[in-house]
DNA sequence: TCAAAAGTGTTTATAATACACCCATGG
DNA sequence: CCATGGGTGTATTATAAACACTTTTGA
């Protein structure tokens, strides 16, 4: 046997998808109640395990797509949670991913999941293990990402008006940001393109909608742009 | 048997580490030269498994103390890598970490293991299995890092020059920076104590001698304070 | 007619950058 | 006496922050 590959170091690896979306009012977290043990009947993360054949990567997204139906969203790898008795059953370890999703256009399939519920931030109930954990860590650093490169938009349907993308970061920065500086900010980016189109929801004047010129975002994101908010 | 429990999804859990180190010329990393299988005679990061009884962050410090005699430094959880074919024995996905250390206050510890050596960052040699992405990814989160917290005290012996200190800024963000610049943000920080005694080795007038005032640093660590550079 | 959201610029404060010369001394 | 690194300050520019009133129209 070669050095150290002694299967009684082999253990269990999971991992754990922090599902952001936003309604246009609140940040909110996908979460699942379990129908199996253990823990039965308490609310998780979408959790499962790494298979011999596939990356954390895939993992992610077929776990994901497995417990709720969501697919082709951009899953980030987060943190490897290794606590000994962090998983009563089995030492387990967890790599955590997180994602944010437009909560809208995602909605069909999380219909047909009766065990998936979106979870404001501010009301997520006690979860099994370390999952509380995972989900504050995740925040945090959806935070931090926000004020280095721009993130949001994946939050956000095609076309949006300026208060939500400023709900938006509200809710991610959870605090008040002034509004026209932040108009002038986000359109010192130059990245959106206003179109000829109001919403006539939202109040009787209605307002502007914007869309997200994906062109341009990616030709700023290779130089890492900064947005401090 | 539990959901997802089956023996079969175990695998082989390595940590490896990533362990800088500064000379007042170049930024380090530590390698190590493979006295056994596979890739024997490679160079390669500091590696070990995870075992049942100990955290990530445990088996890294094991491991490092193991193999180059260090300890007490604290490393950073980086990243975990997946690809199937990372490790050509068997699945072995790896969890990495990196930490930043003082070369001349570990030399010793370092002199009496013969398989370990400092390398500049410009002189890495081809490393085994994935190890020059995971230090490719350990610089980068390095020099993201380091414009937002100071870090790199760690790397100085207790007293240092300013010059001293530039060098380091400039050797881990890989740029020339003015020196003016330098030492007012420095000094705006307000975490340095100015002693009353020259470096004479340096130069003919010789230059004043900085610490690092701990407790002063904590406090503004806390406020997460930003050094732009 | 009024409530509710939309839209719009200027001023001030702070932070970042660019820049150049004299000093001290060991060799 | 000169080469080498040490030490120092100001002006300019760019970015961030604070701040208030008018517009529109459906209910």
């Amino acid at each position: 046997m070669l050095k150290g590959y002694n299967p009684e170091n082999k253990v269990f690896l999971a991992v754990d998808c922090i599902i952001f979306g936003f309604d246009d009012e609140d940040l909110k977290v996908l979460l699942i109640q379990r129908d199996f043990e253990p823990e039965k009947g308490k609310w998780s993360l979408m959790g499962g395990f790494l298979k011999q054949s596939e990356t954390l990567d895939e993992a992610a997204a077929r776990i994901l797509h497995d417990l709720t139906g969501v697919h082709d969203v951009y899953l980030e790898q987060l943190y490897t949670f290794s606590q000994v008795d962090r998983d009563p059953v089995e030492r387990t370890i967890s790599t955590s991913y997180y994602a944010i999703i437009n909560i809208e256009s995602h909605n069909e399939e999380l219909i047909e999941n009766y065990n998936a519920k979106w979870f404001s931030l501010s009301k997520v109930p006690d979860l099994i293990f370390d999952h509380n954990a995972m989900l504050d860590k995740a925040i945090k650093r959806l935070r931090r990402r926000t004020s280095i490169n721009p993130i949001g938009f994946e939050l956000l349907p095609e076309k949006f008006t300026m208060r939500q993308l400023q709900k938006l970061y509200e809710a991610i920065l959870d605090k008040a940001l002034d509004k026209r500086n932040f108009i002038n900010k986000i359109n010192s980016l130059d990245i959106l393109v206003k179109l000829n189109e109001k919403d006539m929801t939202s109040s009787t004047k209605g307002s502007f909608l914007y869309m997200f010129d994906q062109e341009k975002y990616d030709e700023k994101k290779a130089h890492n742009f900064y947005l401090k908010l």
